[in-house]
DNA sequence: GTTTTTAATGAGAATAATTATCATTACCAA
DNA sequence: TTGGTAATGATAATTATTCTCATTAAAAAC
């Protein structure tokens, strides 16, 4: 794997090796410039990114190969409230970057946040099991987002 | 107000009184529909719904009262990930009906729990007022959802 | 009540993110 | 190599949402 293609050489390689994943030029440039990043990119955004450095890639393959990705659980989507989705590796040591966020009404800019992680797990662990025992519902993930205004669109009120 | 219009008679009209803004049939018509279910309705459901009572209703005039709804902070606007927005009330009665959703991935059916709001109330409280203070974000809401399969999805697999 | 002013509506066009289609290309396994 | 399959990229199609604008309804002024 050429360096510079996300992560420690060979990972996502072995991630997905006997898979029938083929990991492709493509697919390293989209989950490259998703390692290099703790930005909310759209689909556009990483288009563009991909593009600088393999100018042959389509939009519908970024597309296909988002949707793969979350598919097969490496990367979340998200909805902030404008209209177009974003998304975002989950990263290996899960632990260290779990995080939730906080989005502005206003400007829809977001905020990611670490704090209250461990009373967080705590109340999700519980709530976990509570709810998949009742509602016999296999919880995969979950969303946390704290919804208002930031600093700067509080003072223009 | 006409009976049948969403909630005691004379509630919505009080609650919009003195501000600028008016109460007029669509207005009263896209409430009723949404006080009257607990489903998570997209736009065009709900304009069905009016369509049934008041068929001169325009699609263009339902999602400008929902943003509208949603601006005074009256409605909740959901994104489940079929790719249309879903919208609620939000209940009086707070407390009694605050409640999450479990949302599967795969056939989008939508389940509202109220489980586990009183150790959420706490642990929420907390996490806002850390995150206010540390980030200066006025937080107005949040959002909490487990994804994953239901019953039904969870045997096919 | 009638007129004046303003806000809200509804039809339809326009927008824009996402999906679907399909011919071409890259990859893998004999 | 060669055959079979999976992935790609260009482009068209879809579809939820937003915009525009002439018309209508509501409140305010008279
Ligand atoms: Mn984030
Ligand atoms: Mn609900
Ligand atoms: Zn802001
Ligand atoms: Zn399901």
């Amino acid at each position: 794997m050429p360096k510079g293609f996300g992560g420690p050489p060979g990972w996502w390689a072995r991630r997905f090796r006997g898979l029938e994943h083929r990991l492709t030029i493509p697919r390293q440039s989209v989950i490259d410039v998703l390692s290099k990043t703790s930005k909310h990119l759209s689909a556009e955004d990483i288009y563009l990114e991909v593009h600088k450095v393999y100018p042959m890639i389509g939009l519908s393959s970024v597309y296909r190969i988002l949707e793969w990705l979350v598919q097969l659980g490496v990367v979340m989507k998200f909805d902030f409230g404008d209209k177009k989705a974003r998304y975002e590796l989950i990263k290996e040591s899960r632990e260290e970057h779990h995080h939730h966020h906080l989005v502005c009404r206003k400007c829809k800019r977001v905020i990611d946040y670490t704090e209250f992680i461990n009373d967080e797990v705590e109340f999700i662990k519980k709530a976990e099991q509570g709810l998949s025992k009742k509602y016999n519902f296999k919880i995969e993930d979950h969303i946390i987002q704290f919804r208002g205004l930031c600093s700067e669109c509080k003072e223009t009120e």
